[in-house]
DNA sequence: TTATTATTGTACCATTAGGTACAATAATAA
DNA sequence: TTATTATTGTACCTAATGGTACAATAATAA
């Protein structure tokens, strides 16, 4: 495997765009799961035979594993943006709004990756489920921390309990990205997302 | 196969109890999903051979099938009941409630089967994902039933819209299972389910 | 040129998937 | 008893799964 980036490389290049074959993979597991993707539809999808996807990536769970990678580095930023509005109630209102845009794309599979990648699976892909409910648990903790911080500079009454709000937010996040796996619109989820925030902490 | 409920049968008798078995089949397939629930498991959990799970169920689809039959009409049974509460508030509050109570209940797998059975898949089951779906378009439906009629008795403000509601609260429960599924307790989903109805419409 | 390096496509491998053939067995009916 | 019926356990089947051996090929270095 070369992992070279100039193009003066020793053998016989490559043939396809990493890049772009990570992005059809990405595709690939995130509507179908890790292990609802079979390795045949990935070769497909790709139009790369499947040696040289083994020679690039090394195996299907390394390939998961980029896509992942590339998955929270780019469309799902998003949710790390949020974090840098100005108030609690912006924060809140900015993640579920572009969660809103992001799961109801319609240039991207429905839903959101980390919720639908492995749900549930079988024995072999604990770890992944494992791993996917450790990033789940990883934009709550982001919120409540910032949560946290919205509290002490008093922008959030003090008795607001973070970890709840946190955990709501995550939990309609979640629920949303079921409700656009399975078909709703973006005018449905927007309006979910108005009476999610109607009942905001009063500032009193 | 014999399908008497007699127990002076023809031929010889079977070995193990059908609805016990059913209900084996059931939590593995609640808690693995239908593609992570393996044949092999599923033999292992009914303690019965394959060759007797075929003649008495039919395949892993049927199996399957039965199961949440089972599920449908057993454990889940509390989002019919909720329907019958007093008033709109009520409902949602009954619905969300018990939901919590179940997806967090130590006896059962975590979450809820109708969220999880299929949420991803191959290719192959792409009719029992629709089907999954299809249960959770009904109770959605269900709900936003129940508070039209609520809002023709003059239980819930006539600006309310039942659909959007209705969807919020399904919306809510989806991501409680996704919750529960990774481990969130019970006292926990019990704030989100405070938080979620804080913001009921006033009757005024 | 020639040697070297690395990727390609074909054809294959072992394992597991869901599913079944069949003889043995255990009950009832005649 | 004997025949009939239906389930059991063993042992197997085919297809699909993730993964790979290997010769052919296409590039660079000497």
């Amino acid at each position: 495997m070369n992992t070279e980036k100039t193009n003066k490389q020793r053998g016989r290049p490559l043939a396809f765009n990493q890049e772009e074959a990570l992005e059809k993979a990405l595709k690939v597991f995130w509507s179908r799961g890790y292990e609802g993707a079979s390795m045949a539809e990935l070769t497909e999808a790709l139009g790369v035979n499947k040696p040289s996807i083994y020679a690039v990536f090394g195996n299907k769970e390394a390939l998961f594993h980029k896509a992942l990678a590339k998955y929270l580095a780019g469309p799902v930023a998003y949710v790390a943006s949020a974090m840098n509005e100005a108030t609690a109630r912006l924060v809140a209102e900015s993640f579920l709004t572009k969660s809103v845009e992001f799961l109801t794309n319609q240039n991207n599979p429905r839903g959101c990756m980390v919720v639908q990648g492995a749900l549930t699976c079988g024995q072999g892909a604990a770890l992944i489920q494992q791993e996917l409910a450790g990033y789940r648990k990883g934009y709550e903790d982001a919120l409540r921390q910032r949560f946290d911080s919205a509290k002490s500079q008093g922008d959030l009454p003090l008795t607001v309990n973070s970890s709840d709000l946190a955990k709501y937010l995550a939990t309609v996040h979640q629920g949303m990205s079921v409700q656009a796996t399975s078909g709703a619109t973006r005018e449905a989820l927007m309006a979910v997302v108005e009476m999610a925030l109607r009942n905001w902490p009063a500032n009193s």
